[in-house]
DNA sequence: TCATATATTTACGTATACATTATAAAATTA
DNA sequence: TAATTTTATAATGTATACGTAAATATATGA
C-alpha cells in the first residue's frame, strides 16, 4: 500500500481542496486532532501540512482557538488583484521579449478555444477553468518562476470567491476577446502593448469582482 | 527559562540569520538531526521550521540529501528584482492615492536622511539598512499586506547578494534624491508621477546589481 | 450575586521511539 | 576486474508519550 507522497504531502494537498471547495468552511476552526482523525493519521503530518498552509496564507494558526481558515474580505480581495495585475501584465510583457515558436502558443491558444466554447455552450464551470488555464500559461510563459508560484498561492485563495460570483455577473464575453488581443501581442513581440493590455483586462475583473462582492453582501468570502 | 517564543520560531529565525549571514553556506547542505544538535533541540521543531523555511523559498528540503540552502544565481536575483520592481512601484502609487498626514512619513523620511548621513561618513553598511528601511516603509504606506510579506520575503533572500556587491559598485549617490522624488510625489498625492519614478529606480538598482554579479563572476550567490 | 481563587481539562509543543526507504558497503558471480 | 545482488547503515517520515500552559469549570469568600 505505497502511495508515493508523503502523509504530509497528502494532507497538505487534501486540506487545501477542502478548502478550496468551502467543504472547510471559511472562517471555520478546527483542532489538529480533529484534523487527523478527518484524514487518519497522526497529528504530526497534518501539523507540518498546517505550518505549511500558514505560511502561503490560507489558515492561521492560533495555539489554543485551533486552525482557523481565513476568510477573505474585500479588502483582501483588492489586495491579491492588486498583486495579481501587476506580476501577470509583468509576464505578458516577458513573454513578448522571449523567442517562443507557434507551439510554444498551443496550450493558450487552446484555452482560448475552451473558453469559446463553454461561453457558447453556458457553461460557466469550464469557462472558469480555461479562463485561469490562460492565466497561469501567460505566467508560464513570462518565464518567471517566483511569479508563478505567487500565482499558484493566490490563485488557490481567489477560486472559493470566483466560483461564489460566477452566476452573478454578466456573460464574460469580452474576457475572450481581451485573451486573444494580448496573445497576438505577446507573438508580435509588443512588449508594452500587452503589458497594457493584460493590465487593462485584469483590473476590470477586478471591478467587476469587487462590485459583486460588495453588492451581495458577501463581506468574508 | 521561559523564552515566550516556541522552540519552531526560534528555530526559524536562528536559522534564517544564518542563512542571511551566509555563516550556513548557499549550495550546502545539512541534516535535521546536525541543525537540531547546532540548535540544542529535538528534530522536531527543527523540521518544522525547514518546511516553513522551503515554503518561503529559502532551501530546499531533499529527503536524503539533507536540507539545502538554496543559492541565488544572475537570473534568481533578475527574477526577484523583477517581482519586487513592479511591487514597490505599485505600493508607491497606492500610498499616493491615500490620505497620510505628515506623521505617517516620518520614518521615510528618517530613513532618507540616515542615507545621507552613512554616504557622507563613508558607511555603507548602515547605508543598505537604510535603504532597506526607506522601501520596507514605502511596501508600508501602500497598505496592502500581502505585499508586504512578499517583500520581507524575498528581502531576505536578497540581502546576501546585496552586502557582497555593497563595496564593489559605485557609491550610491542618486538613490537619496531618487528616494526624496518618489516620497514627494506620494506626498502631493501624484500617483502616476511616484509610480514611474520609482520603476526607474527600482530598474536602474537592478541593471547594477546583475551586472556587478556577472562582472565579478559571482555565478551562485 | 459577583468576583476571585483553585482545580480540572484539554490541546499544544516537544522529545523520543519506531517504521520505512534510500544510499552506501559488502559480497557474490561472471 | 566489473557488474550485480545482498546486506547494512543511516536519515527520514510517522506515531506516540508526556510535560506544559491555556481555557474552562468549580469552589470559595465577600
Amino acid at each position: 500500500m505505497s502511495k508515493g507522497k508523503s502523509n504530509t504531502q497528502q494532507a497538505l494537498s487534501v486540506l487545501k481542496e477542502l478548502i478550496v471547495d468551502n467543504r472547510l468552511a471559511s472562517g471555520s476552526n478546527h483542532l489538529e486532532s480533529e484534523l487527523a482523525e478527518m484524514l487518519g493519521m497522526s497529528r504530526t503530518p497534518v501539523r507540518e501540512a498546517t505550518l505549511i498552509l500558514e505560511a502561503q496564507g490560507l489558515i492561521e494558526v492560533k495555539p489554543r482557538h485551533g486552525i482557523r481558515i481565513l476568510s477573505l474580505s474585500p479588502k483582501d480581495m483588492s489586495e491579491i488583484y492588486d498583486i495579481l495585475t501587476e506580476l501577470e501584465s509583468l509576464s505578458a510583457e516577458l513573454a513578448a521579449n522571449m523567442e517562443y515558436s507557434e507551439a510554444d502558443f498551443l496550450v493558450a491558444e487552446n484555452a482560448i478555444e475552451k473558453m469559446d466554447k463553454a461561453l457558447a455552450e453556458d457553461d460557466l464551470e469550464s469557462w472558469a477553468v480555461a479562463d485561469e488555464l490562460f492565466h497561469s500559461e501567460l505566467v508560464r510563459l513570462g518565464n518567471n518562476g517566483r511569479i508563478a508560484n505567487i500565482f499558484t498561492m493566490y490563485s488557490d485563495q481567489v477560486r472559493r470567491a470566483r466560483k461564489l460570483t460566477l452566476n452573478l455577473r454578466p456573460k464574460p464575453t469580452k474576457s475572450n476577446d481581451d485573451h486573444r488581443n494580448v496573445l497576438k501581442a505577446i507573438r508580435d513581440g509588443k512588449a508594452g502593448e500587452a503589458r497594457i493590455l493584460h493590465r487593462a483586462h485584469r483590473i476590470q475583473a477586478k471591478k467587476v469582482l469587487i462590485e459583486l462582492l460588495e453588492q451581495y453582501g458577501f463581506h468574508n468570502v
